[in-house]
RNA sequence: GGCGAGGUAGCAAAGUGGUAAUGCACUGGUCUGCAAAACCGGUAUGCGCGGGUUCAAUUCCCGCCCUCGCCUCCA
């Protein structure tokens, strides 16, 4: 069964099933490197991470291609901010970006092209456009896209010509020169003239210096890497528009194909019910939770914890929360390892057959993981015999793998240093205990609770262990 | 104003035309000298508000209120 997703464009959920029959070809907006990417980003590559995922282990083998904004005003004007090359600076926030990937276990993409290194794809593109009349350049040397010249403008985003001009006045109002040079007010920047803010960071071409626009590297990069047609295409739902839309209005003008077959938009995360924002301060980065102690796993299973869909509300009550579900599931495993240490390779959900036909559903990843606790619950694993324990644990693993999960250490498992003196009061508790003087070692206890640690009796001593 | 998404227990979050998954928190019990862990159980007479359709609506329809996003370069 493939999986079932729903297309922002015809509005319907519509399976997911590869153009040539062997292979899901999708490619994701990745992020501009111009400084740390925070939650809010991430929840967007987690549900496409999540979606990779799924559509890998229905035995769909995918192509994965995801870029780097490394060229735009912000990249430029952080760079000089910070007295380096263009190059050096993004290279730096990219090498961070990826490390935070790492840490929530993300999927590298197959390929990652970056836009300042496929300069010479973005001019031929504009090249094309202007030749086939959907393109024109500005009298000081920038190139405009023609909307008026793609008559399916606004079809994803569903907007009507009366509202996208409506917000195009509002914009005109702003002080940008480059509004004036423009034929129509909808019409939007191809290849922008060399400005002297720019500083050293502009390219040849027909037109004259300068640079290419935003939206078109994605398309440029999208021919080069999975050419005219491909299978899907995802981003954050702000990228409707207009940045998908103008995807589409300069690939569909310059090719022959249809460009991307499906879209997938990944709703907004929110912060303590509000929207993020740099003056509110809840613009959280993994550091940032790092922190407060929080494992990107625990943030990874926040982020899913909502449909992809639904505008889902962070807060750090949520990660504890993903803290304690996480040792739940962790617990659980070890459990089934106990019956059955080695643990086989599974391709099939087993046990969890409710939970993975909620995930191929739209991804439902909430109403999954409720179905694999429910299932779990319902488990006596002291009942199982080996084989059961190993199809059961195989398919848990297999629900885990496709929501990219990886289990924490069972906490009461971990090593943990315990200073002397606390030690030598666990001691005294002991021996009290042994010497049956309730009131004594319960004094002991107090005291050790008081400060923040716990004693655990087992059949043969007791341990300490942090609160 | 237009378009879109959402409003479900203390928090988070699924779901359905037939009477509310799941996680956290809280709580009763078993166990334990007491705890912890584990296990068994409880916690929304109700799903933003008001109408309507229906044998039956939280789920469909209409109206309204609130939140969030987009309406030219924000995932």
């Amino acid at each position: 069964m493939p999986l079932k997703l729903h297309d922002t464009l015809t509005r319907s959920d519509r399976a997911v099933t590869p153009l040539d029959g062997k292979t899901l070809r999708f490619y994701c907006c990745g992020p501009t490197v111009y400084g740390p990417a925070h939650i809010g980003n991430f929840r967007t590559f987690v549900a496409q991470d999540v979606m990779r995922r799924v559509v890998e282990s229905s035995g769909t083998p995918t192509l994965h291609v995801r870029n780097i904004t490394d060229v735009d005003d912000k990249t430029i004007r952080d760079s000089q901010k910070a007295g380096q090359t263009l190059v050096d600076f993004t290279r730096g926030w990219t090498g961070k970006f990826h490390a935070d990937c790492a840490a929530l276990n993300l999927l590298p993409p197959h390929v990652e092209p970056s836009a300042v290194a496929h300069i010479p794809h973005q001019v031929a593109m504009i090249g094309k456009l202007i030749t086939s009349g959907h393109a024109y350049a500005a009298a000081d040397g920038s190139v405009y896209f023609r909307v008026s010249s793609f008559k399916d403008y606004g079809k994803l985003s569903h907007l009507e010509d009366r509202e996208l001009r409506l917000g195009a006045s509002d914009a005109a109002s702003a002080t940008d020169s480059d509004e004036y040079t423009k034929d129509s007010l909808t019409d939007f920047a191809l290849w922008k003239a060399r400005k002297p803010e720019d500083g050293a960071n502009h390219w040849p071409s027909p037109w004259g210096e300068g640079r290419p626009g935003w939206h078109l590297e994605c398309s440029a990069m999208i021919l080069e890497y999975l050419g005219e047609d491909f299978d899907l295409h995802s981003g954050g739902v702000d990228l409707i528009f207009p940045h998908h839309e103008n995807e589409i209005a300069q690939s569909c003008c310059s090719t022959h194909g249809k460009f991307a077959h499906h879209w997938m938009h990944v709703a907004h995360l929110m912060v303590d019910g509000g929207k993020m924002s740099k003056s509110l301060g809840n613009l959280y980065t993994l550091e940032d939770l790092a922190k407060r102690g929080y494992s990107a796993a625990e943030v990874r299973y926040v982020l899913i914890s909502g449909h992809y869909r639904a505008p889902l509300n962070f807060t750090m009550h949520s990660l504890d929360s993903a803290r304690q579900a996480l040792q739940k599931l962790a617990k659980a495993d070890k459990a089934l390892s106990s019956l059955s240490p080695s643990l086989p390779i599974s391709k099939s959900p087993a046990l969890f057959q409710d939970a993975w036909e909620t995930l191929l559903h739209d991804l439902n990843v909430p109403g999954a993981l409720g179905a694999i606790f429910g299932a779990l619950n319902k488990l006596k694993p002291a009942a199982l015999s080996a084989e059961e324990a190993a199809s059961v644990r195989g398919g848990l693993h297999f629900m885990l793998h496709a929501l990219g999960i990886h289990l924490p250490p069972v906490m009461e498992d971990t090593a943990v240093e315990v200073p002397a003196d606390i030690q030598a009061l666990a001691q005294q508790r002991w021996d009290a205990k042994q010497a049956k003087d309730w009131p004594a070692a319960d004094a002991l206890r107090k005291q050790l609770e008081a400060a923040g640690w716990l004693i655990k009796d087992t059949r043969e001593g007791f341990t300490v262990l942090p609160l």
